[in-house]
Order: structure tokens, then C-alpha cells, then sequence
RNA sequence: GUGACCGUAGCUCAAUAGGUAGAGCACUGGAUUGUGGCUCCAGCGGUUGUGGGUUCAAGCCCCAUCGGUCACCCCA
């Protein structure tokens, strides 16, 4: 086999009937949100890196696709956000605020690629920089529903969460700036999973190490380091994880995780500040559910910290007005545990999740509020702003058959009777296309009957036969694939006869 | 990133226990030089993903690597 040039890992090709429908969904939803006063706009597909930093941090730093030429650091754009705030700051701070744009393009993340994940994949969002705050969130949100109400998707869940919650409890621990960032952008992770809580453990631990010459006699006399750590914090560990009930197989492994942590996160005022958020991220994500019972029960929660109620009242309020567009309790979920992978928001933050007919859920959509991005790309003032994305090649699936376009079908193939002829064929195609058809012309130069086999095998209703007979007379030999029946049409009237013709199909 | 399964003609797949690599579809030509679908005939098409190893002998066994699928992890 000859050696062939195959396509990217987690590259895909769109193919005709793919390209229709993901050009119709585009279509639909940019026409919606310009109805809503959401200018189009596109940026350049690569950027400076620096671009991206404060969205992508180290962390995600690894999934852009950066490269360096000519002495600069580039990347491909892995979201829009950045590329359409550094738009504004370009050319539009003279205009009044709130202005809204939206966009729809390609994006790039280098990550492992799988079901409905690709490395390059497209993107269909809003951004609406500034307004009130409460205000702006409900338009986004609604907005976000309103655009899958118009696909006919109403099997959906819609998580709302406000980062205000957790940060302003991080904010009260004084811990240094980089570890209550790194906590917040753990968040989920940690709520999500035992294992995802030992991972974002590790990340932390890398943040305090403990004393080197203490790690390397844990290593060699692991059980011997036992007596360093206090019977104290043991216990404290402990009761903290029961109290949360986490499931750690016997009381010898959960021991051991308590131990291990206790010993590498350090002795510092830091990892009881840290333990101490750990167990209220635990808290939250325990508390996540539908309204309206949710909201007491977090109003609860809120109180015995004795923390802010006003990131609670916002979401109350955006709950109701979502409400009253349509959106069924059931399908909406608050969850204050929710972080989302990028580390801008600062508000509201919400996921929409949807389940396709083989049972897959998958994320349609994410979105919050990042007030201090303009600034952290070079503004020098803040500027509120949020917004969301969808993820179109996930729409797709979820599409009734009904709505979508037909395949624009060949109408007619010209056949050409010899290679003579071939000039008056184009010339017929041509004349049927100003007609408003849709015309191919057999290129394959070998006679009526292989052509009737082309238009056949192409599942071509009509063919227009043409040879010297209908060029002296200027007409075709119109053959019905169907039913057989021919008969001689002059060119000008195609228009007329060929979509009569079709309706038999 | 982790684990499981898979990789043979353009596509879908065969190939006994390790013993000379096959079929259908598709494509090209012909039966049919201005009339198709059906049929028949012929042709084209391969370093068995790639690289190493074991063996008298490897599509098959072993190792590595690349790619694919699924489940985790993470994200849209």
C-alpha cells in the first residue's frame, strides 16, 4: 500500500450532509441572537499566546496549540472570550456600553480526543460586555435557552452556579494569592470525586511541600513517620470525612489517605486553611439540587458561615425569570461547587447538559461572568462582561430529522451523445442554471448508455440528452429516469418542465 | 493521561493448529458506437498500520510505536 498522509488525531473532515446541517444550526442561531441585538463579529484564528494566559493558566497551559515563529509565541485560539474582549479594546471602548457581539468558528484544544470531542471543534456563542449584572446574566441565560427552544431541544439540564460563593469563603481564609486561585480552579474536581479530590490533594501538596529530609525518611520508613503527625489533626481528618460521608473501602486506606495528607500538605496555617475549604467545597456540592427547596437549604448553609447572601439572591432571581421562559424545575440544577475549566468567572456560571438517543450526556453549552478579564488582557479599567458558547458538533445529534435541510440534489445530468457535443452541454447547463437549476454535466465522455448509468448510480431523476439532433433546434432530449418517458424541450423552457418533472419522485 | 479490545484491497470483512493472502461491494473496460437499472465476462487493486524480535516458516506468537473504538480522567 502506498505510504498515505492521514488526517490529524482529533481532526474530523465534514462531509456534504454534515456541512448542510451544521451550516443550517449556525444559521438558525446567529439569525436568533442577531434578533436580539448581538452584532457578528470574527476574530483572527491565531493570536498572541499571551492572549490566553489568564484564561488558560498553567494548568490548561499544555492544551493550546502554541508554537513560536519567527521570534513570536502563537497560538491557535482554544475560545473566543479573549479573542472578542481584545475586539472591544481594539476598536470599540469609544461606543456607549452594553454592547453585544457574537461569533461562530473553529477553536482548538490539544487534549485526548473521544466521543463528540474533537481537537478542533466549532463554536457559536455571545459575549454582552457591560449592563447590571443581574440583568445581564438573565439575558445570557435565557438567551441560552431560547437558542435550543428553537431547535425543538427540550430535553435539557441547566446547572447554575456563582463562583461569588466559594471565592468569598477563600477570600476570608488569607491565603496567599496563587493558592486561593488554585483552589477555586479546583473546586469541581474536588467535589466530584474521591479521586478527583486526591488529585487537586497532590496539585495542593505541590504548593506547601513538606520538610525534604521528612519526605525521604517517609519514603524509606513509611509507617515510622506515624508519630509526627498529631493524634489531633488525625482525628480531625477522620470526623472531617465521615461527617461527609466519602466511601474509602476500609478504615486502614482511609487512614492512610488522612495520614499522607496531613503529612505533605505541610504544618503551616495554610493546610488547615486549605483543609478548612475543603470540607465547605464538600458542603456545597452536597447541598446542589433543584429549586426552590435548594435555596433554603443553601441559605442555611451561607449563614452557618456567616458568608454573603447576595451571589444566593442573584441566582434566586435568575432562576425565576428563567422559569418564566419555559424551563421546567426539574431541569435546572444549582450547584455552587461548580467551577468550570477556565479561571475567569467571577459570577454566575452556568452548564447546559443534554442526554442523546443512545443515552450519551454530553455539554452543550457553558457560560458565566468574567468581570475582570478586560482588564487582565490589558484594559485599563474593568469592564463587567459575560457570555456563553455552544458547542455546535453537539447540537447536532440532538436535531429532529423534520427540521433539518434536505441534501441540495442534482436536479438533471446533461449527457453529452459524443465529445463533439461536449461544448453544447455546458452551454445547456449553464443556460439551466440562470434558470435557477441545479444542473451537473456528465464529464466522463463515453456515450448515452454509461451516462444514464452515471445519473442512475447518482440517483439523478432527470437526464437531458444532447447531441446534434437538439443543438440544431436548441433543445434537449429530457428522459424521465423513472418512468422512461422522453421528450424534446427547448432549452428556454427547462425552467418550467424539469421541477414538474421531479414532483413524480 | 490510565485501562481493555482492535488494525488484512478504496469500503465491509474472510484466511483450520504458525504453512504460497481471498471474497463481496466499489472502480475501469467489454457484451451495448444515441438510451439506464438486471445479467454475464474480463481487468485494476496488497511490503497484512509501522519498526524490531521468536521460528525452517508469522496476517496469526512476543516487544515497541502510530492510529481507531469503548470505559475512566478532563473538557465544548
Amino acid at each position: 500500500m502506498k505510504k498515505r498522509v492521514e488526517r490529524l488525531r482529533g481532526m474530523h473532515d465534514t462531509l456534504p450532509e454534515a456541512y448542510q446541517h451544521q451550516r443550517w444550526v449556525t444559521d438558525s442561531l446567529s439569525t436568533f441572537l442577531a434578533q436580539a441585538g448581538y452584532a457578528t463579529v470574527d476574530a483572527p484564528i491565531l493570536e498572541y499566546s499571551d492572549l490566553f494566559l489568564s484564561s488558560f493558566g498553567q494548568e490548561l497551559w499544555q492544551n493550546l496549540y502554541a508554537f513560536r515563529l519567527h521570534q513570536r509565541d502563537l497560538c491557535l485560539r482554544p475560545e473566543y472570550t479573549a479573542s472578542i474582549c481584545r475586539l472591544y479594546l481594539d476598536h470599540y471602548q469609544q461606543q456607549p456600553l452594553p454592547q453585544r457581539f457574537q461569533y461562530a468558528g473553529p477553536i482548538f484544544r490539544y487534549e485526548a480526543p473521544g466521543r463528540n470531542r474533537y481537537r478542533q471543534h466549532t463554536q457559536l456563542g455571545v459575549e454582552l460586555f457591560g449592563g447590571q449584572t443581574i440583568f445581564a446574566d438573565a439575558e445570557i441565560v435565557q438567551l441560552a435557552c431560547d437558542m435550543l427552544q428553537k431547535l425543538h431541544i427540550t430535553q435539557y439540564r441547566l446547572e447554575l452556579g456563582h463562583i461569588g460563593v466559594a471565592s468569598g469563603f477563600i477570600k476570608r481564609l488569607r491565603l496567599d494569592d496563587h493558592a486561593a486561585r488554585l483552589l477555586l480552579s479546583l473546586m469541581e474536581q474536588i467535589s466530584r470525586s474521591e479521586e478527583g479530590e486526591r488529585a487537586a490533594q497532590a496539585r495542593l501538596e505541590a504548593l506547601y511541600p513538606g520538610n525534604t529530609a521528612e519526605e525521604q525518611s517517609e519514603d524509606t520508613t513509611a509507617r515510622g513517620a506515624k508519630g509526627a503527625v498529631s493524634e489531633l489533626e488525625t482525628r480531625f481528618m477522620s470526623s472531617l470525612l465521615n461527617g461527609i460521608s466519602i466511601s474509602f473501602g476500609d478504615d486502614a486506606v482511609r487512614n492512610e489517605v488522612v495520614e499522607r495528607f496531613l503529612w505533605k500538605v505541610g504544618r503551616g496555617e495554610q493546610r488547615r486553611q486549605i483543609l478548612h475549604a475543603l470540607e465547605f467545597m464538600r458542603a456545597l456540592h452536597a447541598l446542589s439540587g433543584s429549586p426552590p427547596l435548594v435555596f433554603d437549604e443553601l441559605r442555611a448553609l451561607l449563614a452557618r458561615y456567616e458568608l454573603d447572601e447576595q451571589p444566593l439572591a442573584e441566582l434566586e432571581q435568575l432562576v425565576a425569570i428563567v422559569e418564566q421562559c419555559g424551563v421546567h424545575q426539574q431541569q435546572i440544577v444549582l450547584n455552587l461547587s461548580l467551577g468550570r475549566g477556565v479561571s475567569y468567572y467571577t459570577g454566575l456560571v452556568f452548564e447546559i447538559h443534554a442526554r442523546d438517543e443512545d443515552g450519551f450526556e454530553a455539554q452543550l453549552c457553558g457560560g458565566g461572568r468574567y468581570d475582570q478579564l478586560m482588564r487582565a488582557i490589558g484594559s485599563n479599567r474593568d469592564i463587567n462582561a459575560c457570555g456563553f458558547a455552544f458547542g455546535i458538533e453537539r447540537l447536532l445529534p440532538l436535531l429532529s430529522q423534520n427540521d433539518l435541510p434536505k441534501n441540495e440534489y442534482t436536479q438533471a445530468l446533461v449527457i453529452p451523445v459524443s465529445q463533439s457535443d461536449v461544448p453544447y452541454a455546458l452551454q445547456v447547463a449553464r443556460s439551466a442554471r440562470l434558470q435557477g437549476l441545479r444542473i451537473e454535466v456528465d464529464v466522463n465522455g463515453h456515450g448515452v448508455g454509461a451516462g444514464l448509468k452515471v445519473a442512475v448510480k447518482k440517483q439523478i431523476a432527470l437526464a437531458m440528452i444532447v447531441g446534434e439532433n437538439e443543438q440544431r433546434i436548441q433543445g434537449v432530449t429530457l428522459r424521465d429516469l423513472q418512468t422512461g418517458e422522453e421528450r424534446v424541450t427547448p432549452v428556454d423552457a427547462l425552467a418550467e418542465i424539469v421541477p414538474h418533472k421531479e414532483q413524480r419522485l
